[in-house]
DNA sequence: CTTCCTGCAAAGGCTTTGCAAAGCT
DNA sequence: AGCTTTGCAAAGCCTTTGCAGGAAG
């Protein structure tokens, strides 16, 4: 009853291995559909592997240009994004009001749902089971096999209240 | 703790005294802002009143011209929506996965979460309380004061489930 | 009569697509 | 050699903006 709630305060980095794993993950799956491996398809993989928090499709082009000599397109990166998140590396993640598609690491990650301060954009990622537990019997009592969820809750976190305050 | 759970399998239409006051509404809310109505506006907001389950601004137009002789320019449509969202009259709705901005009415409705069928795209809006009040613990626990929320949960309904079996 | 509203056209993002050149196996 | 992948440019959506004419108070 204790552990029911965990908190991400901070979303951790993959490590070195762990990126090894995920690039092996997507070098099996695009054989298994008869496509081939590439140097732009690791690069994009890398990329949002190595991203902690959110990112958007011209974040994973900035950061391949930081660390490497490849400049990859951006129609590019959007033909290859259906791959990862395919192989499960990434998974799409819709933070209300934000422009544009963001995406998030998947990979070696636990499920987690969202916090969001609607005044400074902090992210907070926790995972309640109880909630869990509630979706299904909802989806359960109304006749659905549930397959997936997006929970997002927005407010003013502590320290912008706190500044709201003291003004 | 048996009314814990409330399902609206059928999104009901607002009635005409409903849609009046909405109207109501809006002016009230136009005149405080120092602006004016007009035509276009009502018929804007009369439409999105009128609805009953989620819409897209082609949706509106479509429907105006439909019970009246207007035609009614999207990028006004999207200069009003941000009044009628104001207002109370209507809310985002983000349905995940679809493209394009979705609306549903807000007015004289009980705040409810979605569950969407993956294969037919029916969707389901309920209520639970029990999801919602541990949606504020989380919040409070994390030090937020909570706003607003989305919650949708992506499944099969049964009779999708049924012809998958049949087949 | 003054101010705001609307339609139109153009411009802005983000994303997708067609094509030819380059890259794998 | 025969295939996929990539970059580029163009096109596609959805949405926003500037402007001139029309409506509201």
């Amino acid at each position: 009853m204790m552990r029911m709630m965990r908190v991400f305060a901070t979303n951790s980095p993959l490590s070195d291995d762990g990126i090894a794993r995920g690039l092996s993950v997507l070098r099996a799956h695009v054989k298994k559909l008869g496509l081939k491996s590439s140097v732009t398809r690791d690069a994009v993989a890398k990329a949002a592997l190595e991203r902690v928090g959110h990112f958007t499709v011209e974040d994973l082009i900035t950061d391949i240009r930081k660390d490497s000599t490849l400049d990859v397109h951006p129609a590019t990166v959007y033909r290859i994004l259906p791959l990862l998140l395919d192989a499960c590396l990434i998974q799409h993640s819709l933070l209300a009001n934000a422009t544009g598609a963001r995406y998030e690491r998947l990979f070696e990650r636990e499920h987690h749902d969202h916090l969001i301060c609607i005044r400074c954009g902090k992210v907070v990622e926790f995972e309640f089971e109880a909630i869990e537990l509630l979706q299904r019997d909802v989806a359960e009592r109304l006749g659905f096999r549930l397959t997936e969820h997006v929970l997002e809750l927005m407010g003013e976190c502590a320290s912008c209240t706190r500044h709201e305050e003291s003004r």
